[in-house]
DNA sequence: GGCTACCGGTTGACGTGTCAATAATGCTAA
DNA sequence: TTAGCATTATTGACACGTCAACCGGTAGCC
């Protein structure tokens, strides 16, 4: 299982300074990325990169549509956030909801027309954002470093989270 | 592929399906790290990020007090993002605000010893989960790439922004 | 049958963030 | 002098996220 050795680098407790300062750049120029991605989604296509989400796997889903808490652990939201949020989409058209005929209690979830549209018009722009914003960033090589921190982050919080 | 615009790598206008890959699994990583600590911060200190970052400048500032636009660009932040924060902190006892004697219509935030004290508590928690979270993630190596891929990031944003 | 336990989904309360509008006050130029 | 005008801070409306409570239904189990 986990390590029980809490044996740590150098036995230190805390980050050094230069972690430290690395750390905030990071975190912060991270989450600066995303909001400047969500306004230039907002400003081109009136869409929230939640809308995005839940377009983009109803366009992929059969028949474009899905039941609620499949679409929730396809995107890896809670079931809470989702209902908040198909409830936005739904007072704007952009989806539809129905009971579903053969779970009980479970709802199907429908990309409208006026949905697949928007969605549509969206793809483009925020593709190309994402490549302004970041791929255009970055060398190659730093590319895929990004890719290995991504990963060995994930991997590390999943850890944590299993303890 | 026709270059109707000015010349991008390869003449591509959109990310391959690589980039897009690294594209989510860096944004949606960073984005997990960014609320698995700001939910460790609450639950060992009650404390959101914004209100350590909030308390972090106060305690450094000369008499734990800043006129509150110094501080607003302090951290980075909209006068009215802060403004909102404070009332709430204000309610919280963390904070006070008072009318600002030199500047006409300025307003001092002070550090209330109800607010230091909580920030005392908050900061080993803290920078421990920095360590455990993101330091103890990564190899030395990927540190400091994470620390360049931020610094990269952060100077396009800012070329973008100014164009 | 009735009790309980879970499952899928919704709701409400509340903290948070952005945007646009609104004061309140000093500076400047007609 | 006064009519703008910028600066400083606040406010209101709204989107978004989390947490905990709730609700309706199915499934075991006695």
């Amino acid at each position: 299982m986990t390590e029980a050795t809490p044996v740590r680098r150098g036995g230190r407790q805390l980050p050094t300074a230069d972690e430290l300062r690395i750390w905030r750049d990071f975190i912060e120029t991270t989450s600066a990325l995303g909001s400047r991605l969500e306004s230039r989604l907002q400003t081109d296509s009136s869409l929230s990169t939640g809308d995005y989400a839940v377009l983009l796997a109803l366009s992929e889903a059969q028949g474009q549509a899905m039941r609620s808490s499949e679409l929730a652990s396809h995107i890896g939201w809670e079931r809470s956030r989702l209902s908040h949020h198909l409830g936005r989409m739904e007072r704007r058209g952009l989806i539809r909801r129905q009971e579903c005929a053969t779970v009980p209690r479970g709802a199907e979830v429908l990309l409208t027309t006026a949905g697949a549209e928007a969605f549509g018009r969206a793809t483009f722009p925020h593709l190309r954002a994402i490549r302004e914003l970041f791929v255009d960033a970055l060398t190659p090589d730093q590319i895929v470093a990004a890719g290995e921190i991504a990963t060995a982050l994930r991997a590390h919080l999943d850890v944590l989270r299993a303890e």
